[in-house]
DNA sequence: GTATTTGCCTAAAGGGTTTAGGCAAATGGG
DNA sequence: CCCATTTGCCTAAACCCTTTAGGCAAATAC
């Protein structure tokens, strides 16, 4: 009886790559365990359940993306650090469709407040630097900016732009020119 | 034997209100079923599947929210007009979570060409009538509007703005200054 | 008032979730 | 190196959701 050599960790990332051919709602204990060409039951030995499993996708999607998000930020500001940020983000929604469903599992607020998300947040407000925002505007000006890339993305991923033109590309330019000029004339309270 | 007086018509709203009570993945043929006091194969006469199910919840969430923002926009203009619309659109999804989700529901490309989306596009377009932006930008802002308030709301459900101050009334107001703000000044391209 | 349609039923098969309990393989201490 | 312990995967079984097939009874229509 050779061993599958399962762990946490390799069910996650293969359930991460599953969420990416199949879609996030496919991603089923069982669906991994045909993976691992193991029974069902093996799998909780390692997982919870499977509500387990899907929030160390979740998890793990938002590590990427921070890690991505960080070195596209590294050594840049103003504008251009807003357009890598935020290309990083778009860039990894499109090649891990199914990771970044993930991302916006629902996470219990303490899990969320130990996850990735909160670099997030920091990030977005370190490319504000480039701009002249003062508290409390700054905090208005981080969750403009995590909606619009977050809405963008979602809108977009979900089709939303396809059957119309201009194509998505030329929309996403013009929005990130606007963004800048925006936080550039940001408008007093 | 009494009759339940089943209808896809009542089914799909009594879908709606479960998905409002308990969130949109719950909304399941057997509990719907359940809700009924009647037998799961019954509902196989008025729906053809489960995923049909939640393809006529998310229609149904669609129409109304875009039944709500038409009377907001009603005899509005510039950024009374965005404020109105933008307000219709968070209130719903506050009043009514599940089926907010349901109206970010996946569906087919024809079966989304022929929902209410198309609506929510046209009205879109007609807020920016009271900017001055020239096609294609005014495509672009569309994009950018629809990118804002579904993230936004998107994020706020979430429970993103939940644990940090300022409020999200504030920064939700102070969103739609700063969107106002943007329509009157679009940057050239 | 019979004929037809409609509405809900029972039955059954298929799949995902999860727990309990067991055997065999890996690991590590004497 | 051998035995004890731990670990990994198994079988079995219960429960729920989905979906199809076929049937009987109530409503409706002529």
């Amino acid at each position: 009886m050779v061993r599958a050599g399962l762990s946490t960790e390799r069910l996650v990332r293969a359930g991460a790559e599953l969420a990416d051919e199949a879609g996030f709602e496919q991603v089923t204990v069982s669906a991994l365990a045909r993976r691992f060409d193991v029974k069902t039951a093996s799998l909780y030995s390692h997982l919870r359940n499977s509500h387990d499993l899907r929030t160390r996708i979740a998890l793990l999607a938002l590590e990427e993306l921070a890690d991505r998000a960080a070195e596209a930020l590294a050594g840049r500001a103003g504008k251009d650090a807003l357009t890598a940020f935020a290309n990083a983000y778009r860039d990894y929604a499109r090649a891990h469709p199914g990771r970044f469903e993930a991302a916006r599992y629902r996470l219990d607020p303490e899990t969320a407040a130990a996850s990735a998300g909160v670099r997030h947040a920091q990030m977005t407000r370190a490319i504000l630097r480039g701009y002249d925002l003062a508290e409390p505007e700054q905090t208005h000006a981080v969750r403009l900016l995590g909606s619009v890339f977050s809405g963008y993305v979602g809108l977009e991923s979900a089709g939303g732009f396809d059957h119309s033109a201009p194509g998505s590309q030329e929309s996403w330019d013009r929005v990130l020119d606007a963004l800048d000029v925006l936080l550039r004339n940001w408008p007093a309270s």
